[in-house]
DNA sequence: ATGAAAGCGCTAACAG
DNA sequence: CTGTTAGCGCTTTCAT
């Protein structure tokens, strides 16, 4: 398992320089200031002595860190079953990589993990958090206003209108358009010539099915008959929920002939119910989901039509946001950048027709 | 995005309960060697204060950090298409978070990642490593090897044998009975009364899917016309792999009675070719496949028969073992704990049934 | 059992 | 432009 040895210091290298302690920080960190033929015999003590800086010991006099913690907060199931999250955290990694900074990984499953989290967070161990899946009523967010740390969210957080927090104008958060995306979904399904077009929703609890539903009711509303309560089954964003809501669907009403579910993996679900119950997609039922992750809604069959929302781009937006506040609104070379975003950032969406509708 | 604010010191918890910085160490340390009631006095200025100690000070006296990477290396696709690296994760994080250890994510995407990764690793931010997914030409280890961190492996490293980067009786790794859970599967194709079994493979660059090739060819050597080549085809761990090789399969041999894949997701791809082939699972061919991944072995139509291996408990232990080899084989309590095992420890697989095979 | 003091390795004024 | 000098907040001998 081998063990860690010593490393060189900044005085080892100095040393070896012929140089003082300073000059060499001041090479090791970008090196203007000093001239050419000490900054090269720096660079080579530092080659030849392998040196790399002790963050610890930067950390302690900068107060910075160059880490950014990654909150995910879901209860068990779902942050395994969806690609969803490992695609931001893709999006984030490249992100974070690009810019030199570390991502720490918070798994929170449960109140039990709440004060461990705002614990490290408050501990000033990151420079700021990336904070995902927030359910309406989650404490997390009171805990991080508490721990003053800069934050970005990852969806559009429910409790922007209510005072749990104190005051939130300076909340930021990237989401994608739900409503609208929701929205040309529907309005597809209705171009179809549909008019029993039903809705499985994700976990109300969340906003992003709180928003796809308002978008399917935007059009609904136009529809005669649409409002009918019944084509609304609540479910809860997983493969098990949508056959679920799927059954009981097809229960209330047999006549159902399009079905818009609150994203793929629900989708997915509701597609086997479809076939078992012998109806064929699209012919007698078509089926929208919202997402386009791409391992589900290229492999269901028949291929799922589907809202795309660009996930990976979601996350790295979001830690591009959360680093551009930290460099307090300067870029890197210190030239003035775009200022922070009030608020929220909403990226588009775009309907992928594939076979299913 | 709310602005970082200035922390308490030690010294501040210190003047408050109207001690020396010591003793306030010793005591949120532990607190042994403080009598009660000063110790009493310490522990509520702690809490009135909203006293967290300062993780890069601490670490810059004891050199350690509580903090353990998890390095990822996989190109593009299959990390997040796989439950299993999430599942992985989920193991590792709860270990960690019961041991006051973060978790450090370092996802790797191709070459130019692996210096980054080795620097930061080099660069002492951590304590230890935990290390995923190597292929066989992989140059991490290498690189892994002369930053001298302690590292555990996910999976038997491919490399234990040859001279590459020196000495391995160190290297410490957890895989499960790769080979004796394709053994156990087969086998009990054979006992289905099945004689035409073939494999595909998952990524031979991988020991996880050499060795359950070999558990394949343990079993099939004893049956008659069971070594025929045809009925080894080559796939990559991927739902796409899996029908590609199944098309190739039912290509080369039609009269196939039951296929073993390398893992579910190949399995998946499988069932799909052979539904589309009409050929009834697992009337016609028996299907079985590896990992017991919930998501996808339950869900498939018909619900998959699979070797289960428990993936979590992996990410478990190998937290366990390297937190263990870091505390130098004491426990928290400083008994002596069980000595860091060389080589690896593997985990035992079950065969899980279900519909198809 | 408690306190005093000496750094851990680095950056950031401040001098020169 | 380069070197000197203070600490950053904490743990850890070493006295007491």
């Amino acid at each position: 398992m081998t063990e860690a040895v010593s490393r060189p210091t900044l005085e080892a290298v100095a040393a070896r320089a012929g140089v003082s302690r300073a000059t060499v920080s001041r090479v090791v960190n970008g090196g203007d200031g000093v001239r050419e033929p000490l900054a090269e015999r720096v660079r080579r003590a530092v080659a030849e002595l392998g040196y790399v800086p002790n963050q610890a010991a930067r950390s302690l006099v900068t107060r910075r860190h160059d880490a950014v913690a990654v909150v995910i907060a879901e209860p068990e199931a779902r942050v395994f079953a969806d690609p969803f999250f490992a695609l931001q955290l893709r999006g984030i990694s490249k992100e974070l990589t690009a810019h030199d900074n570390q991502l720490v990984l918070l798994l929170t499953e449960g109140r039990a993990d709440h004060a461990r989290v705002a614990r490290y967070l408050a501990g000033g161990h990151v420079d700021g958090a990336l904070v995902f899946s927030l359910h309406l009523d989650d404490p997390l967010p009171g805990l991080i206003h508490e721990a003053a740390v800069p934050t970005v969210f990852g969806g559009r957080p429910g409790w922007g209108d209510d005072t749990r927090t104190g005051d939130h104008t300076d909340v930021v958060y990237v989401d994608c358009d739900n409503r609208g995306g929701a929205h040309t979904a529907v309005r597809h399904l209705v171009d179809l010539g549909r008019r029993r077009i039903a809705h499985l929703t994700g976990a109300l609890d969340q906003t992003s099915a709180v928003d796809r539903l308002d978008g399917y009711r935007d059009v609904m509303e136009d529809v005669p008959g649409g409002s009918d309560p019944r084509l609304v089954v609540e479910s809860d964003f997983t493969p098990a929920g949508g056959e679920r809501a799927m059954r009981e669907l097809l229960d209330r009403c047999p006549d159902v002939d399009a079905v818009f579910a609150a994203n793929d993996l629900t989708a997915l679900g509701a597609l086997r119910v479809l076939r078992a119950s012998g109806r064929r997609v699209p012919e007698d039922v078509a089926v929208i989901g919202f997402d386009d992750v791409l391992p589900v809604a290229e492999q269901t069959d028949p291929p799922l039509t589907t809202v795309r929302q660009d996930i990976e781009e979601m996350g790295r937006l979001m830690a591009r946001l959360l680093l551009r506040g930290l460099s307090g609104g300067r870029d890197r070379a210190g030239a003035p950048a775009d200022p922070p975003p009030a608020g929220g950032v909403i990226l588009p969406t775009a309907l992928i027709r594939r076979a299913s509708a």
